[in-house]
DNA sequence: GACGGCGTATGATCGAGATCATATGGCTGG
DNA sequence: CCAGCCATATGATCTCGATCATACGCCGTC
């Protein structure tokens, strides 16, 4: 755990910017200040392990910058990975597990911070906290059964159809990423993906505005 | 919403049978008495709507048997599937959402309970109850992102891999359903899932005894 | 006991996307 | 200012899974 434990005791450390925090996530804005007191920076290195399988959860953890993956090894030497975060909370059902399931490793220098356990089910005693943590989880639910959804469908084209409609408004999104990233949201390559919206747009099927797209 | 409404002011009907529903889910089995006073069973034949975009939520639905669709639909005609499900609780994130932002559908003749939305809402302040529905929606999102996470493998080798590496124990799972539920939910015709599972065992990568499946 | 429906299984063919290769423009850091 | 990296973009080829077809065995029903 990288030492991570000493953390917490240490007495003084550079105060957190929860305000420019608060902006990262709803949820972060109303984390209670006797939490905010439990809460520290770290800061991992590309492969580095943040826990291990059979570790004992000590932290709730929030990607600020960076991807963390959730994997599982096999003997085999296999690893099958179950999650990857980027931005966001790490293994949000990991608070009522008494052992982690599975590994955690930077894929790339990754900033987070870990809110002490026992602090985070504190705050899920007050009202205010605990209902907003329950909406983030129903709206992270929802989120990722679109997802699930959406990559059941075959074809490119239904993919994209299917992200406009769900993420956008009216038949229109603005996509915050780059076309790279969002092909491997949809879990195609970069290459299918823009020989797809060149396809569409040449059939007048969408219009590609930069990150605009909108669909006739 | 097929009279929905009338069947929480009528006043006594067939009670229902508490000890088998607590066996589908847990959840059902700590849901407090007063939310279970205020819940209705209803049955929907196939194609026709539990609600639809635009409606306020007025229950908490859990399907029993069947299968409701979440699905959105585009001017164009068009029609994107949100999720589907087959027993389980349905849209976990409409209780704090003042109306539904899609519509459902019954896909097959279908029976659900109606948790009337307030009762439910009011289970949700007593502690235990509470603390299983955080548990159940971090549970939940944590199938839904190891589901998406394997949907996006492109070989239906790998798919099969990292479902019994993730689903399994030790290298080993017992499907709970037919081959071909389990090929739609590994996002394959059945037909790929079949020769695929011939290939893997003729190679012997895979035992396959009925519906347990061992990797080597 | 015949029939129909369904899950299981395998063969043949086709096509969409993966893969490999190449090119261009923009941004950054030395 | 140039070199290097990355996102964007498109061409050529190949592969895996989708699709269509056929068959068998089990089970429940009439």
């Amino acid at each position: 755990m990288a030492g991570f434990e000493k953390d917490f005791v240490t007495p003084s450390r550079p105060a957190l910017d929860w305000k420019s925090l608060s902006l990262e996530s709803p949820l972060l804005a109303v984390l209670p200040e006797s939490a905010r007191r439990l809460t520290r920076s770290l800061e991992l290195q590309r492969e580095s392990t943040l826990f291990s399988r059979g570790d004992g959860p000590q932290a709730m953890f929030f990607v600020v910058s960076g991807e963390i993956r959730l994997l599982r090894r096999s003997k085999a030497g296999g690893e099958v990975v179950l999650q990857r975060t980027r931005r966001g909370f790490l293994a949000e059902a990991s608070l009522d597990q008494s052992t982690y399931h599975c590994d955690a490793v930077a894929a790339e220098p990754t900033r987070l911070l870990a809110i002490r356990r026992r602090a985070f089910t504190d705050a899920l005693a007050v009202r205010g906290f605990r209902d907003r943590w329950i909406a983030h989880l129903a709206r992270e639910l929802r989120k990722a059964r679109a997802h699930s959804e959406r990559l059941s469908l075959k074809t490119a084209r239904e993919r994209i159809v299917h992200f406009i409609e769900t993420e956008g408004e009216g038949g229109m999104v603005d996509l915050n990423q780059s076309k790279k990233d969002w092909a491997s949201e949809l879990g195609l390559t970069h290459e299918a993906l823009y020989r797809t919206l060149a396809q569409m747009e040449k059939r007048d099927e969408l219009e590609v505005d930069q990150s605009r797209l909108t669909l006739r």
